[in-house]
DNA sequence: GATGAATGAGGGTTCATTCAT
DNA sequence: TATGAATGAACCCTCATTCAT
């Protein structure tokens, strides 16, 4: 924090792009290592109380290896965060694009959702992303533009798609997206705050949700 | 730092119950000022990187005042967070007992959310749980606990009567009450992430929320 | 510490000295009290680490009394040292001009010692003059000036008689004086750190010293 | 603050052991400067009031060098005594052993105590024992162990050898061996206290203490 | 006189960042 | 390129001292 230069806008080095050395053979990448790291570190104790130090610790690189890759703390984690979710996106938009009946698609989605998400380490960088945001305007920034955005205009195009078709019945779900996917943020959130209390059965839970939106499934 | 339990329970100090000075009137009590500055610095910054001199500055009292009311950083978060959560259940409760059809008591839970959670301070308080929740585990504890878990037991009294008259089609919601509030917390987290991009109208939101579980509205 | 003003040289406030109120009747003396209580904290961890909170608390008052009767923390501390000093060395000294034997009057003193010092909190205020005063020039400088140099001179006073008469064989004692109430000093220290490993008996060890210094005793 | 446990045991930094840096020439090792600054600023101000910023300061590095070294300030408090003397001791044992009159033995500790203690930063080291052992148990017990007892063992034997030899009339010495020693620490006492009111001659107060133990010296 | 809430300078400790090797 | 010792700005917390009541 406090007054420290801070070029922020994390600059891949050159050498990360245009990659040499006997990588490629089996050494690990650096810059991989220390983002899976800082990945533990941060949506272990959040971003302003993880070290670096022990990110480079869990990484196995030195303390000021990490400086060689990226300029600064905040540039690590936003290029952690940018690193985790893009890939996601694409994926996703492939996924509501296919034309096949909305409640199909939609459980598609979420079988996705559980599988790619909620079950792997990219629920924690939500989580992240959450807590961090409204401190990272450009993290915040970022994942609108990439992810919310895109989501959205996804889900709205498999609704109205729907709504054509009388899947569903009402055009409510077409303004506010969001609660199609509400449940999933709250499957999240829940996750970290609440599981050892009472765990959350997220496939249940989306199931319960899709029966709500379309109608009681037929199992026939 | 991390979440060392440390039982804390801050300690009111004893001028509080004799007290001197012009208070009485209607000088603000320096506890209040003090937490009043502290959910603005907290929410702010999130709790680590928060600093207890800005608290302090911002409740126009000195650095060593806020310890006369609050064993350390922690403690006043976590007062924080219970005072401001602590009267809200109450209401809550009331609120879901009255025994009218579930749609209506529905919509009075909608309207106290917007009121009394949406439109003030309090969401900055649930999306510090949110946030710091993970490395809390006594706040997500105490929130599990006095919120969370009471609002569940609500609802689902709710929704059985709900469904016993017939006014809900299925037993999802019972199952997964977490459904009927998913979009309050989407309201919030949005609220705090992309309001400046694309605003959200909670009240529409929530009123679309609620023709998806009790089918249209009609408008008669 | 630092740069508070600093008035030090204790005055010893008007309403003391012509005391007035109730005292003289049963109530405990506040200035008594204090000065109590500064032992024990003084004592336990230091001039630097004790707390006049915690010295009021023990004296049953107010932070705020303690500079009614002393004007700060050092004050307190060289009025503490000097009210327990100055009243003993009057006895010491008329213990040590009575002419009768050298080994006489050698074992009063040291039974003086025992019981005066050894066995009260007086030891623990010689203690404190060896642990402080090299911070203390002013306490160092008053405990020579009204102890250290009047006990060499009644000792060496002592010792030349004893020599005359020949009770003793060297002249070595009258130009250190140091030796004689060496074992004294000794045994407070010891007292201190390492009695709880390896007990000391006083009486036991200044008999010895006795002994050393004017051949054995005959016990006929 | 206090004397909490704290297992401590400062750890040498892997640096020490391949260190880099143009050191294995004759540039003061870091460790080694912080402890001398160390020395000087507690045994100027005592441990509680010195400050690590004056050390890092005085030893020429910056504050958070220390910490390198030492895990806190009591840490690099009790390496220092333990550091200082822990050599001590060995040469002292040595000493004490040879088979030699024991008033030959006894001049050349003295001489010892006179040019390795007295004559050095060590009696400052034993001064900070006295004056803060009592507030650090762990402190106390080690120089107990390390250094009372062995010192008095030592003493013991040398005593029970001269006595057996008839060299020295009693028995007292080897029931009190601090007897022997306690001129060495009246010395040190009095030079942290009174040597500038009144200078004392060491050596001459260790003779004539022998002396008196011994007997008058034949100047022969 | 007595009180104790309030103050704020100060000090121990942490940790992002730098840079000599 | 990689290292990790070194740096020093911050920040939490303490506590002597003040002062309104």
């Amino acid at each position: 924090m406090a007054a420290r230069p801070k070029a922020s806008r994390s600059v891949r080095p050159a050498k990360t792009r245009g990659r040499r050395r006997r990588n490629g053979a089996g050494a690990p990448d650096r810059r991989e290592a220390i983002l899976a790291a800082a990945l533990d570190e941060f949506s272990g104790r959040g971003f302003a109380a993880a070290r670096l130090d022990d990110v480079a610790k869990r990484a196995g690189v030195a303390k000021g290896t990490i400086y060689l890759y990226f300029p600064d703390k905040e540039a690590l984690f936003q290029d952690l965060v940018r690193s985790v979710i893009g890939p996601l996106i694409e994926r996703f938009e492939a996924s509501a694009e296919v034309d096949l009946p909305a409640r199909l698609v939609a459980e598609r989605i979420v079988d996705m959702f559980v599988r790619e998400i909620y079950g792997t380490r990219r629920k924690d960088v939500i989580r992240l992303i959450i807590a961090e945001g409204p401190r990272f305007p450009e993290i915040a920034e970022f994942y609108y533009r990439e992810v919310i955005s895109r989501v959205v205009a996804a889900v709205r195009g498999l609704l109205r798609r729907a709504a054509e078709r009388g899947e569903i019945p009402a055009e409510a779900l077409a303004r506010f997206p969001q609660l199609l996917v509400a449940p999933g943020l709250v499957a999240i959130v829940w996750n970290g705050l609440f599981d050892r209390f009472e765990p959350l059965d997220v496939a249940a839970l989306m199931r319960a949700h899709l029966d709500l939106l379309f109608g009681e499934r037929r199992p026939g």
